[in-house]
RNA sequence: GCGCUCGUAGUGAAGUGGUUAUCACGCCUCCCUGUCACGGAGGAGAUCGCCGGUUCAAAUCCGGUCGAGCGCGCCA
């Protein structure tokens, strides 16, 4: 007899059926066992009675998760005894005959319990935890998520390329996975941290547009956001294109559809705001500002410029700066939790966090006798400040004043929560700098991606006197709060690739030997060329509500980089790595 | 590498110096013919992550260590 879903025997009230599934539950009244079966479209209930006595004696053995196959008589259940909370409990099976096609011990985690086990036990016994019905779902949903984006690529006639798993050693950014050449003893391939070159490659091949949903590797720790080892990225190029605008025209569409359509959430608004990186550093403190509350940093230093007070007179020169950010009903933080605020900030590279509240039309803070009434009257109207609220100080050098009232900003929106779920907030953030000062290292650094062309060129990177002022057509895209995507315009001259690498004390061989391939290919009538990619783990994360990459994703390695449930990785036979001369 | 937090039966939790470490779920045995979170009676199950210290007395306090989560560094 062929198998009938447990949703589908609604359909069959009077027909024999077979059914197979799982023991969900099991209800033993003596002399008759209900059985709750469960398959992947729900639940079904079974009616064993006495009088089928050798399905009777399988069911008064049967437990929980065991695997069975049913055959019985479906029949509607009368009025009183239907069940309104599972969508069969109208109808019943009649049991005639039971199968138990495999046996179960008793499950080290209760996957249908409210209770959770913790992540380790989930992790450990992941193929359990699945059977759970947000799990089931979350696997639906990124299913449903991954035929949206293919489907929007392959209108946009963009072309789908698997590129090589087992690629180079970069000699640039995050931390290779190597892997030992036992062809070529000694040598090393590498996984790639993304497909960068390789698309790169595409275009010069004449490939229009190139798209792919590519995993990527990075031996870096791991974060919420962050999984370790290997992720997802939709990532994409297009040819002839010489502003970034046309690559990030091109893909919000599909980014808003994925927001509104899939997970039916609002957008804070149609418009998707571009933000130069200087401009969401100053307005926000952060490269990936949450925009669903506003919260703006202020600009208060030409208030101070002949302050009494000294902290707030010694930050309005020398590239330093006072600004502030007011917090609607910061009037209502106790002592305690400001504090706990101040310590966030000092955690940042503040010295403290100086405040003013205001109350009945009065000002309240430990540094008001310090202000003069001018000063605090700019203050309020600038901050535009009113009764019940505070206003937060950081008078510093501007980076770090940025850098600590951008994290206050998002801490204060958590305490007031102002981190809307239902609603998404997009925005480009464009025009980063290209390079950067590594402090740490006391040298100048590529601040995004070295692939990218600075604007204006050749003539750019020699006139700039301040080689940090040199942006380039490179762009993120923000969710809120979330950097989702980064791309750029690339850099397809040779030319203007020595001389990126040049000004950070790189000469022409060091660039030869690291990006052969496509400084040759570069010679040969390569188009310019821009793109991008989506982080699409995190953007699943944030658009199914978890607050950790690892909810999305099928097998997850857990922060020590450890696959609980595969004991990866592992030690390996000697014989294997004298094969490989290590 | 660093910081913060956590670690108690199979699972989830309670227990902040003092009897035999508590509860729920799960598990086992028996009873039960209309349950669907079935019900009833009984039972097993914990060297309180590990090592050391303080104390008459430690799950509880202290130090170390291991593991986990979050954050920083890192992630072109």
């Amino acid at each position: 007899m062929t198998r009938t879903l447990t949703k589908d025997a609604v359909t069959k009230i009077g027909e024999q059926i077979s059914v197979s599934g799982w023991v969900h539950a099991r209800r033993d009244h003596g002399g008759l066992i209900f059985i709750d079966l469960r398959d992947h479209t729900g639940l079904l209930q079974l009616v064993i009675n006495p009088e089928a006595a050798d399905a009777f004696a399988v069911a008064e053995d049967v437990r929980d998760e065991f695997v069975i196959r049913v055959d019985g008589i479906v029949r509607e259940r009368a009025p009183e005894l239907k069940n309104d909370h599972i969508a069969t409990g109208g109808i019943e099976l009649a049991v005639q005959t039971i199968v138990v096609l495999n046996r179960s011990e008793t499950l080290p985690i209760q996957p249908f319990s409210d209770a959770q086990a913790g992540e380790e036990l989930r992790l450990k016994y992941r193929y359990l935890d699945m059977r759970r019905p947000r799990m089931q779902e979350i696997m639906r949903r990124r299913a449903q998520y991954y035929k949206i984006i293919r489907d929007y690529m392959e209108s946009g006639e963009f072309i789908e390329v698997t590129t090589p798993i087992i690629a180079n050693s970069s000699p640039e950014g995050a931390r290779d996975f190597l892997i030992p050449s036992r062809l070529q003893e000694g040598k090393f391939y590498a996984l790639p941290q993304a497909p960068q070159q390789f698309k790169q490659l595409l275009m010069v091949g004449g490939i229009p547009r190139y798209y792919q949903i590519a995993a990527c590797f990075r031996d870096e720790d791991p974060r919420a956001d962050r999984l370790y080892g290997e992720f997802y990225q939709l990532d994409l190029e297009m040819s002839f294109v010489e502003d970034g605008e046309e690559v990030r025209s091109t893909m919000e569409p599909l980014i808003k559809n994925l927001v509104t359509g899939f997970a039916g959430k609002k957008l804070l608004s149609d418009i998707v705001p571009r933000i130069t990186y200087a401009d969401a550093m100053e307005t926000y403190g952060s490269d990936k500002p949450d925009l669903r509350f506003d919260m703006k940093l202020v600009d208060l230093t030409d208030v101070f410029v002949n302050s009494e007070f000294g902290v707030f007179k010694s930050a309005t020169t020398d590239g330093k700066a006072v600004k502030a950010i007011c917090v609607k009903d910061g009037g209502s933080l106790s002592r305690k939790q400001i504090d706990d605020f101040t310590i966030i900030a000092k955690s940042e590279g503040a010295g403290g966090l100086a405040y003013v509240t205001y109350e009945n039309g009065e000002v309240k803070s430990p540094i008001a006798k310090f202000l003069s009434q001018v000063e605090l009257d700019a203050i309020k109207s600038k901050t535009g400040a009113e009764d019940g609220d505070a206003v937060f100080f950081g008078a510093d050098v501007r980076p770090l004043v940025n850098k600590v009232l951008g994290r206050l900003r998002s801490e204060f929106a958590v305490h007031f929560k102002l981190k809307d779920p239902t609603v998404v907030a997009l925005a480009w953030i464009v025009d980063f700098p290209f390079y950067e000062w590594d402090a740490a290292a006391n040298k100048l650094d590529f601040g995004h991606n070295p692939f990218s062309m600075p604007r204006g060129g050749v003539e750019a990177l020699d006139s700039n006197e301040n080689k940090l002022d040199i942006v380039a057509d490179q762009y993120d895209m923000v969710m809120n709060g979330y950097e989702i995507c980064s791309g750029g315009v690339r850099n397809h001259n040779p030319d203007v690739l020595y001389k990126v690498f040049s000004l950070l004390g790189y000469d022409k061989q060091y660039v030869e030997d690291k990006f052969g391939a496509m400084l040759s290919a570069f010679k040969f009538g390569a188009p310019p060329h821009a793109g991008c990619a989506f982080g699409i783990d995190r953007i699943l994360m944030e658009l199914l509500d978890e607050s950790n990459v690892r909810e999305v994703v099928a097998f997850p390695k857990n922060g020590s980089g450890v696959d609980l449930m595969m004991n990866s990785p592992g030690l390996v036979d000697p014989r294997q790595l004298k094969e490989l001369g290590i």
